[in-house]
DNA sequence: AATCCGGGGGT
DNA sequence: ACCCCAGGATT
């Protein structure tokens, strides 16, 4: 058997029930790969489903308002995927008449999607020849395979993607899926459990005894830690939230103000009574936030705050309606210890 | 080519 | 503490 049969036969038996392989219309594919962006299978899977269920097709999608779609993905991370799936669906629903085009080159101009969502949508939905490789493919094929160049640099997906299509066979819908699923399953990052992958005899990093040495990936630099202040202002049952800029780090999403140790000062000199709770830490990516919750009873000097010192605009929020706005967990987890 | 953009899970 | 995850847009 070659080495494409191999794969596709270990996938037919061992591939994962998920909601997105129930369907095969275009919209759920890419409804799917868009949250699994970046993101675990069991972390989209309730999202999706709650998702699927409020926008079942892209034109319930495309007429709902964008901040619906927002709250819909609240918790999920990376909201601009939101906002380019909601504009995308725009693309469909009004260029296309709904109907999700099969041709690369109008593909590839829909927002949020880029080579890998295009190569995923075309060849789960329509079964067309498109290679799409993630993560998983990298390191998969960077095993089998013994490519040794840096998948940290953006040019690398293109040497991958020419791997994938020297190999690509008729049902590239599933070869796609079936090098993703390796990945997830068998050829993982860590631990990668060789003795029962269905490819290790065709493994040349396996016969080399170098599984764990690839694939190779540069490093990056750590990120320093930031300090704030986060001011819960309480006016009876309600807690004051704000909108956050469109763009920036969680751009458009609503949570308690954050001011710098700066503008602490500031605040601090117009004297106004508070309470201090436990710093909270949240971990992005490329940051670390370390938010100390200043709890404040609503007056005439802390509406001068409001007025002088806080950049967006804001509402107080009764604390049953806070679940109704897309809050970003790191304000969740402050309004948690509250 | 480098940087920005979340949050959670595994080790 | 560190790495990774069915990446894309912007600069």
């Amino acid at each position: 058997m070659s080495y494409q049969q191999y794969l596709l036969e270990w996938f037919d038996k061992n591939k994962r029930q998920m909601p997105w392989r129930e369907r095969r219309d275009a919209y759920s594919i890419w409804v799917s790969e868009v949250m699994l962006q970046q993101t675990q299978v069991d972390t989209v899977r309730p999202y999706y489903e709650r998702f699927m269920e409020r926008f079942p097709t892209v034109k319930d999608l495309a007429s709902a308002d964008k901040e619906e779609v927002y709250t819909y993905w609240q918790g999920l991370g990376y909201y601009r995927r939101a906002d380019n799936l909601h504009k995308g669906a725009k693309v469909v629903a009004e260029q296309y008449d709904g109907v999700f085009p099969m041709e690369a080159r109008l593909v590839k101009d829909i927002p949020g999607i880029g080579p890998y969502t295009m190569g995923a949508v075309l060849s789960i939905a329509f079964n067309l020849p498109y290679p799409a490789v993630d993560g998983n493919v990298m390191r998969v094929l960077s095993r089998q395979f013994l490519i040794d160049d840096d998948i940290a640099v953006a040019k690398t997906r293109k040497i991958f993607e020419a791997k994938v299509m020297s190999l690509m066979p008729e049902d590239a819908r599933n070869f796609n899926q079936a090098l993703m699923e390796l990945g997830a399953l068998i050829c993982t990052p860590k631990n990668p459990k060789c003795n029962i992958c269905p490819m290790q005899t065709l493994c040349m990093a396996y016969h080399e005894g170098a599984q764990t040495e690839y694939p190779v990936k540069s490093s990056k630099t750590k990120a320093e830690p930031e300090f704030y202040k986060a001011l819960v202002i309480k006016k009876e049952d309600s807690i004051y939230l704000e909108k956050r800029k469109d763009e920036g780090l969680l751009a458009s999403l609503w949570g308690v103000p954050l001011i710098t140790l700066e503008q602490w000062e500031v605040v601090q000199k117009m004297g106004i009574e508070f309470e201090v709770l436990d710093q909270v830490k949240h971990v992005f990516t490329h940051r670390v936030w370390m938010m100390s919750p200043i709890v404040i009873e609503y007056n005439e000097k802390v509406q001068e705050i409001i007025n002088r010192i806080l950049q967006n605009t804001g509402e107080f929020v009764p604390e049953g309606q806070i679940k109704e706005y897309p809050v970003a967990t790191a304000f969740t987890k402050i309004l948690r210890k509250l």
